[in-house]
RNA sequence: GGCCCCUUCGUCUAUCGGUUAGGACGGCAGAUUUUCAUUCUGUAAAGAGGGGUUCGAUUCCCCUAGGGGCUGCCA
């Protein structure tokens, strides 16, 4: 049985590199008939904010990644909040201890930095807690036995590290890039339970994974130095038998190609970097997300499912369910990928073409209401029907159509100025004239109406019909002119009509 | 700087030693359309460089270069 978990840490919105992850970990989980587990690692009792479980949690229903186990459901390894399991890494963290397989260290912040400051002005380079420095340093290994017990009692703060034994290769296995091999030497001697009582994520992670069962750690690549500690800490703990196998996943990386796609770049680039939109006092300024871009969930799953991974055929659409089907592992790839915000519009107007009314009433209904755009008299479905074809977001749905709420036409002036004469004038006059004859008023109908005056009249399709579709949007160029006419009713479509036939082109 | 990872069209990628190096997005051209969009067709566009291994390398190995990640009592 495989379980794999969703180990975000709620110090802000989750951008789409984490929602990637959690894709990945979902798709693993139920295309094995496994488990899908939200834990929330809130250890940083400084970065802690405030809405942001609840954004994490709402992004995934959003999207559809449902867990089966976590803070919300609950579940067998309860609870699923590591602030809630403070007492059981501090016995963990103790027991390694005791087991002489890490230490207690009483320096503080003030000594980590001059210890480092004096490693450099040595000439090393990368100053590290570690073998060659903690004998000059304050715990439990240079301290007696009283002294420790002293300071502990006296409530002189501490920390735990992990004693990393110098002069000998670690090795990981990571289903994605194979053997990677580090020297014990180069590494140093991790925190694992803070000052605060807190663990660091390498305790909470190892000991959560190991309590809950996980079998199958997919993550980002930010994580692959330091797993391993993280193999130490396995066995340390004697917990190898049962450790999870280790995916280290590409990041996504900006547009530029320039680093791993962050937070800000939303705003740099001009596009979603986050699932949802939040406004909270928690954080500096509201933020947008795919689902106030107009983006449709199942595609901003499908793009990212494909962002670092392909099934290997020549398919690219796929919901969740088809995604779950073909997705596999060992296909996922090393190198990073940068975000192309253009191939996330055309994926997101391939579901745009196919989605059914009923699915995104309640949503333009919604951005109608955000937006105070006055709908009643509309037939918002056949309107939807008409624009579906050109829409990339949901959104551009009532700009694109805005003509159909409203009567205060953006005129095209310079265009429309260019192909206005008084004959064609005149025509559009008399088109008005047949219209209110017109029964039913159907595009059918009124096509055939306006085609026919247009052919008696003489003048050339490539000038009227310009100015007939400008009379009911404003514009020369846009969906077709007759339908427009249908939806918008008999009594708009001829007072627009009547409008542009008295157009006034400047001298 | 040190350690680790990565490297095929502009971008996302297929290729598990032998291919005219395939597809998608974007671009360009054309068809359809009254226009635009959609749709369809066509087209330009790639194996970072250098060494090996091999009858044969995009594919395996090494070096170089470039990019990225980590280097916190953050995750």
């Amino acid at each position: 049985m495989t379980r794999l978990r969703f180990a975000p840490s709620p110090t802000g919105a989750l951008h789409i590199g984490g929602i990637r992850t959690a894709l990945y970990n979902y798709l693993l989980a139920r295309s094995t008939g496994g488990q899908f587990i939200l834990r929330i690692e809130d250890t940083d009792q400084a970065r802690y904010m405030p809405g942001a479980e609840d954004y994490i949690i709402r992004s995934l229903a959003w999207l559809g990644l449902n867990p089966d186990e976590g803070p919300i459901q609950g579940g067998p390894f309860s609870p699923y909040r590591q602030s809630e399991r403070t007492g059981i890494y501090q016995e963990h963290a103790l027991q390694l201890v005791e087991s002489r397989k890490a230490y207690i260290a009483f320096d503080t912040p003030e000594e980590l930095d001059l210890m480092r400051q004096r490693l450099m002005d040595k000439g090393v380079s990368t100053p590290k807690y570690d073998a060659s420095v903690r004998e000059e340093m304050v715990n439990s290994l240079t301290l007696n036995a009283d002294e420790v017990s002293r300071k502990m009692t006296g409530k002189v703060p501490y920390t735990i590290r992990l004693l990393v034994e110098p002069g000998h290769d670690v090795v990981i296995q990571d289903k994605i890039r194979g053997e990677v091999t580090f020297d014990s030497t180069e590494l140093d001697d991790k925190i694992l339970l803070k000052a605060d009582g807190y663990p660091t994520y390498h305790l909470a992670n190892v000991v959560d994974d190991h309590l809950m069962q996980i079998t199958d750690v997919i993550r980002g690549e930010e994580w692959l130095p330091s797993t391993a500690h993280h193999v130490l800490l396995y066995r340390a703990f004697g917990w190898v038998d049962t450790m999870p196998t280790f995916s280290h996943l590409p990041l996504i990386l900006k547009p530029n190609g320039q680093g791993k796609l962050s937070k800000r770049d939303g705003q740099k680039f001009g596009f979603p970097v986050f699932p949802l939109a939040w406004h909270s006092d928690h954080i500096e300024e509201s933020i947008e997300g795919f689902d106030s871009y107009g983006f449709e969930p199942a595609a901003v799953i499908n793009f990212l499912a494909f962002l670092g991974w392909n099934p290997g055929t020549e398919q690219e659409i796929f919901s969740l369910d088809q995604l779950i089907e073909v997705f596999d592992a060992e296909r996922i790839h090393k190198g990073g990928a940068r975000f192309d915000y253009d191939k996330a519009l055309w994926f997101n107007s391939q579901y745009l073409q196919h989605l059914d009314y009923t699915i995104v009433h309640e949503r333009l209904m919604q951005y109608a209401e955000n937006e105070n755009i006055d709908i009643s008299g509309v037939h918002v479905e056949a309107v939807f029907k008409l624009l579906q074809p050109r829409l990339h977001r949901l959104k551009e749905f009532f700009t694109i159509g805005y003509y159909f709420f409203t009567d205060q036409l953006n005129y095209d002036d310079a265009e429309i100025n260019k192909k206005w004469n008084p004959e064609a004038g005149a025509l559009l006059q008399k088109i008005a004239e047949a219209l209110k004859k017109t029964e039913p008023f159907t595009a059918e109908n009124i096509s055939i109406i306006v085609k026919e005056l247009i052919a008696a009249s003489g003048l050339k399709m490539g000038v009227i019909m310009p100015l007939v579709r400008a009379s009911l949007t404003g514009a020369i160029q846009g969906a077709d002119v007759f339908e427009i006419a249908g939806i918008l009713g008999s009594a708009k479509t001829i007072e627009r009509f009547v409008k542009m036939a008295g157009w006034n082109v400047p001298k």
